[in-house]
Order: C-alpha cells, then sequence, then structure tokens
DNA sequence: TGGTTATTTGGTAAAATAGCCAAATACTAT
DNA sequence: ATAGTATTTGGCTATTTTACCAAATAACCA
C-alpha cells in the first residue's frame, strides 16, 4: 500500500467515523430530509444540548454538512449525497441479519429449548 | 423517534463502527475484490498478527464478513455487497474536498502569505 | 444598554477502543 | 505423541471518544 492510498483510506475513515454514532447517524437521516436547524436537534436528542453541538461540530469538521447561519439561528445540510442510499442499504441488510439471528434463535428453541437470548 | 427507529440506528452504527478504522477499512476494500484468508492480512498489515485478529474478529461480529475454515487456513469474505460502492462514493467525496481544500490553502496563501498547512 | 435565546467552546471525568504480549486452540505433518 | 504453523482469546496499558457543566459568543429585542 503506498502513501496516496494511506492518505485516501484515512480520509475514508474520517468520514465513517463521523458517521459512526447513533446520534450523530439520526441527524444525518432527518438531514437527509431536508436542512434543519440546531434548535431542532436540541429539542428532538434526549442529551446536553453542548453534546448535540459538540456531535455537530464533528460532523462538520468531517465535511459531511454545509452550515448556514440566519438570524440567531444554525441550519445544518447535508453534503454528501451519496449517503441515504448507501445507509438505506446497511439498513436493510441489518433488518435481514436480525431476522435471520431471530430465525436461528428459535431454531434453537425448538431442538434444544435453549432459553437465554442471545450475546447482546 | 420510536423504540424500533432507535434499534435500528443502533444496529447500523454497529456496522459504521465496524468500517471505521483504517485496518479494517483497508480489509473490507481487499475482500471486495475477492476473498482472503488472514494469513494474508497479517502478511500485508504491519502490527501484530493478534490486532490483525481482531480487527476481523470485529468485522465479523458487526456480520460484515463470512468465514470458512479450509484447512489450517480461515478465508474471510465480504457479506454486505453494498459497501463497494458507497465507499468509492465517499472516497470521490473526500478526494473533492481535498481538492477544495487545497484551492482554499492556495487562495490563502497568495493573499496572506499563510505558511503552515490546515490542522491535520 | 441590558436581557434573552441560540449556539459554540473549554475543561474534565467516565467509558470505549486499540495495540501488544502471552497463552490457548486447531490443524497438519512427522 | 510431538512439533510446527495459523488463528483466536485473555489481560493489560495507552489513547481516544463521549457527555456533562460552565463559560464564552452572537444575534435579537425591550
Amino acid at each position: 500500500m503506498n502513501d496516496e492510498q494511506k492518505v485516501l483510506i484515512e480520509a475514508k475513515t474520517e468520514v465513517l467515523k463521523a458517521l459512526a454514532h447513533p446520534t450523530r447517524l439520526y441527524i444525518i437521516e432527518e438531514l437527509a430530509r431536508g436542512e434543519q436547524c440546531v434548535c431542532k436537534f436540541v429539542e428532538a436528542i434526549k442529551a446536553d444540548f453542548s453534546t448535540v453541538s459538540k456531535h455537530l461540530a464533528v460532523l462538520k469538521n468531517a465535511g459531511l454538512v454545509d452550515i448556514e447561519k440566519r438570524g440567531q439561528l444554525v441550519f445544518y445540510q447535508l453534503r454528501m449525497q451519496c449517503l441515504p442510499a448507501f445507509l438505506n442499504c446497511i439498513g436493510k441488510e441489518v433488518a435481514e441479519n436480525s431476522a435471520a439471528r431471530s430465525r436461528i434463535i428459535n431454531r434453537q428453541h425448538r431442538h434444544n429449548k435453549i432459553k437465554e437470548p442471545m450475546e447482546a
């Protein structure tokens, strides 16, 4: 792996790290439906508003969002347009996986009478 | 946000967390070109083989790969087929962004004679 | 001006992650 | 069996990330 490849991989990793938190993923999915002001997220997310702001800063630093201040409100917009399609795909896969897992668990139940759920 | 949505977001987050490390992203991109044995990764990645193994375990637990043991070798295969397209898209975006950043830096250089590079 | 709301930033403690070594497992071959 | 290779797992620090509080900024309004 040469230097350029390494730099590219690390840049992609930054994007993925920014996405890899439930609160930030929620924000991204909301933004996929249109721009939102910080205040909306502060209202919707059960965490300190400073925490929400820091999550938004992570998204901004990763280049995933654009920002526009209007009056005293700050609006965030999704920048990387390929994200929604990808997140949908992941969503389908994890839904299938968990369905498959359930089937396996049920099989085990039928055959072995194992009662404990799969490890979280 | 209801419970089901929350569970789904957290499941997607697990996938993204698994992807969000340069070594694991490298592994995923290699696997996108076809199955590989652990030994190949151990050889290619500059880290202890136990570290490589643990990264592979993360991918496995996230449901991103399938595993097949043949003889004393263990082969990993990519499971989530939408990944390569997505990673390509991210790659393009980060390439553009860094190009844009370079242009901005150059402008600053011309106007202000700022010499330090942008913060890593 | 002073007060109020929206948002960001600094600091810190707690939790999660990554990496290494050593040890355990699993297979193969002698 | 014994030894050798491939891989995983346990245990331990070091680093990174997260969340909260408090304080700083910024824009608005009385």
